[in-house]
DNA sequence: ATCAGCTTTTAGAGCGCTCTAAAATACTCG
DNA sequence: CGAGTATTTTAGAGCGCTCTAAAAGCTGAT
């Protein structure tokens, strides 16, 4: 194992000092053509990668981006694979920070700290929101995915509640009446998508009815059968796809046809809202908008000077796949009015 | 925004020099155990964290552990985040190295190069033999789940060979004679897991029908669609759990009843196997015991003076759940020889 | 007291890079 | 040709930490 090459290694090669290897590798603006030119040369030749610790401590600047996630969520990973370009091509390199069962949101952060991210995106926190306006004090803070009501916090999210009016509708417009959402946990993205769903019935005057849950497949599985065992909706409304998903499963376990009996709709669009049998009809993120937004974000406070808060929220968008259908029981005419 | 606390703030709090400091705060033999205590509790009042990088710079040495992953895959999500806390008993840091379609393996090694990680874990490599050998000689490489045949690096793989061999044999022990294998792209483990495939059928003395696959539920999806338009098999094996969820959902929107008409197997049991309706027969990867293995032999390495190489093999294990079954056709009676 | 043999603490020289201020060089024009 | 200006290059002082070698304090035995 030999020795790394150093600034000092392509310096000498090429016969100049080290500051102006230094202004070459970084772009900085100074040294003629026919220098750039020489020194990227003898770098390539020489296999000289500069040592980002080295170059972190002088400047000052890590140019990393920390990133918050569960990694287990193919949502989550979808998210940072996208923000991982969009990174790139502000010149910031993105840290990936996983939050797992053994391993809280806290020390994830911590650990980005360390690492002296210049910033933070946390990707469906659940921190309070106390302790984030903390964080924002140190770094620069963007969450995505929740809202954060009455915190001086860069949000970028989804509208949720508008995305499960509109889901709503949808089942409306098909001929659904007895509609049921099984709500998740989470206090406030729950809570919003649950007023989503009770506005929709509101406005087209039917009787909501709410159901605990969860956001695991397992969830979905144990809503399944609550839901089997009582009067059964033509259509129930998850949380999310995974839940949706397991709900499915159980219901056709149960010999309950989707969306000939009961139709599901779930919310996310994962990956796996393609997968099963019947295609999910969900409510699309959108990926590459939440992504765009977090990193206009961030680069404007880190270089571009701003100082106040600001909350993105995407308009959702229904995809209508094949777990939702009209209902079994014909819908009665609508008298004319 | 408040200037970061250094060792030397530290040092001036309890009137002693950064040296003690340091030592003290990496756990350092020396100081006594009055000072220990005197400066862990300023470093606390003060709200320290030494800083990585220049930790990192000053020691030579990172503490940190490259893993390069598909972060998409479930599966490298698990045994990413089961290697997190394995690396953190051992005293080491992880540094997440994703590959995207966007960012091919050798961006995401060079990335954890420069942040001077002292091995590497790839996960599920694509890359030839010969740049792992190349970039073993830079920094310990621990390649886990494939086969290198006849290279001199540490590999932590499944017996994929076995696995499925064992999968026919539960097949045939149900009393299935046409099992159709359907192959993925990768060279050495869609090898391997073919051999494995061959094997059983040849001591069973049945005819093998191989099929090109491949690795996503998409491949799954079309595999079905060639396997339909044939003669039915009673059974398909597929390269892993993405193909096959495509496979039985495609298999099921065409009214096809499974393990009813035919049965299915995949490979892996990733979280994907137990979430459909008909819960996927398949190969489980034993995570703890890969993660173990893998941070045992990194240990070895940099910590013990280990300098040959090591590949260790682990036994597979067959989950058997619901989409295997008997085959329709019932089973002639096994002569008596 | 003095000294050997401990234990505990510290000075100070880096680690590989960045960046400012100043030096060196090149170019322009009267 | 030399002053003045613009362009390139460089010396050198850090960044916040580690770590070796040496200094300083302690013991207890002489």
């Amino acid at each position: 194992m030999t020795r790394r090459i150093r600034l000092e290694d392509v310096a000498a090669e090429v016969g100049l000092s080290r500051a102006s290897v230094s202004m070459v590798m970084r772009g900085a603006p100074g040294p003629s053509a026919d220098t750039v030119e020489r020194v990227l040369a003898a770098a390539d030749r020489l296999g000289y990668r500069p040592d980002r610790a080295a170059s972190a401590l002088a400047s000052r600047r890590s140019r990393m981006i920390g990133v918050v996630l569960e990694v287990r969520s193919t949502f989550h990973a979808e998210l940072a694979e996208e923000m991982l370009a969009a990174a790139d091509r502000i010149g910031y390199d993105l840290l990936l920070g996983p939050r797992t069962p053994h391993r809280d949101e806290a020390r994830a952060v911590e650990s980005l700290l360390d690492s002296r991210c210049e910033a933070l995106v946390l990707i469906g926190t659940e921190a309070p929101v106390d302790r984030l306006v903390a964080l924002d004090r140190q770094v620069p803070v963007v969450t995505v995915g929740r809202r954060m009501p009455g915190a001086e916090l860069d949000v970028v999210r989804l509208d949720d509640e508008s995305g499960v009016s509109e889901m709503v509708r949808h089942l409306i417009g098909l001929g659904h009446r007895r509609i049921t959402y099984v709500r998740g946990h989470d206090v406030v993205i729950a809570a919003d998508r649950e007023a989503g769903y009770r506005r929709a019935m509101a406005e087209a005057g039917l009787e909501p009815l709410v159901l605990a849950g969860g956001k695991d497949a397992d969830d979905g599985v144990r809503s399944a059968r609550a839901v089997l065992s009582g009067t059964w909706p033509t259509a129930v409304l998850l949380f999310n796809d995974q839940a949706a998903v397991g709900f499915i499963a159980e219901l056709q376990r149960a010999g309950v046809d989707v969306p000939g009996q009961v139709s599901v709709g779930g919310f996310d669009d994962s990956p796996l809202a393609r997968m099963g049998a019947v295609a999910l009809t969900t409510v699309r993120q959108d990926v590459p908008g939440l992504t765009r937004h977090t990193l206009d974000l961030i680069g404007e406070r880190l270089d571009g000077g701003r100082s106040t808060r600001r909350e993105v929220v995407i308009p959702p968008e229904v995809v209508v796949r094949s777990s939702t259908g009209a209902p079994a029981a014909p819908r009665e005419p609508s008298p004319g009015r």
